[in-house]
DNA sequence: TTTATATATAATAATATTATTATATTATTA
DNA sequence: TAATAATATAATAATATTATTATATATAAA
C-alpha cells in the first residue's frame, strides 16, 4: 500500500479532473498544439489556456518543445495517457 | 465535442482525485466493504469515511446497501471501474 | 423504551482551485 | 534597438475541497 504512488496517481487524476483540461487533452491525442490553437479551440483566453496547459504538464501528462515564437505542445509518453485514450473512445466514441 | 459529457467524464476524474479515495477504490475492487472496515482499513476517521465514500457514490463509482445495522460498499458496474482496475494494476501490480 | 452500535449529516476553519486582469518574458521583425 | 507576436507568470477575488468536531439518524439489543 505505497501512498505515495497514491499520491502521484491521485495527482494524475486531479490534473484530468477538469472538462477543459479533458477537452484539451482531447485535442493534443489528435495532434500536437500551439497555445493559440488550444486558446481559439476551446474558447478561452490565453492565460488561461497556459495555466491549463501548465496543469498538465506539471502532472507528467503533457509535453512541450519550443517553434520560433510558438510552443507546441504534445501528449507525453506516459501509461496513463492510454487510459485516457479509452475513457475518451468509450464516452465520445473517439 | 459535447460538453455535458466532459464535466461528467471530469466529475468521475475528480471522485479519484484523492489519494484516500484511491484506496478506497482499490479496497472496495477486492471485495465489498461496510464503513467500518474502510474506517479500520485506512486508518481515517468515521466522518471522514462516510464523506469520501459519498463522493464516490455521487459520482456513481460505487454502490450500497443496507445490511442490519451496517451500510456496505461494492464498486459499481461503470465503466470508469475498469480503466481504474487497470491504473491500480499498472501502478500497484494488483 | 432505554441503550448501544453503525453510519450520516451539519458546521466550520484551513487550504486549494479557478478565471480574470495586469504584467513580464522570449523570440522575431522592422 | 524598438516594436510586435506568442506565451508565461503574478496577483487576486470567488468558489470548492478538506479534515475536524459536534450532532443526528437508524437499527438492534437489553
Amino acid at each position: 500500500m505505497n501512498t505515495q504512488m497514491h499520491k502521484d496517481t491521485a495527482r494524475k487524476f486531479k490534473a484530468l479532473a477538469h472538462p477543459m483540461r479533458l477537452k484539451l487533452m482531447q485535442e493534443l491525442i489528435k495532434g500536437e498544439c500551439c497555445v493559440g490553437e488550444v486558446q481559439k479551440c476551446l474558447s478561452v483566453s490565453q492565460p488561461n489556456a497556459s495555466q491549463h496547459l501548465k496543469i498538465l504538464k506539471e502532472a507528467e501528462l503533457i509535453e512541450s518543445r519550443r517553434e520560433r515564437k510558438k510552443i507546441c505542445y504534445r501528449v507525453s509518453d506516459d501509461p496513463m495517457i492510454r487510459l485516457i485514450k479509452n475513457v475518451l473512445k468509450e464516452n465520445f466514441n473517439e
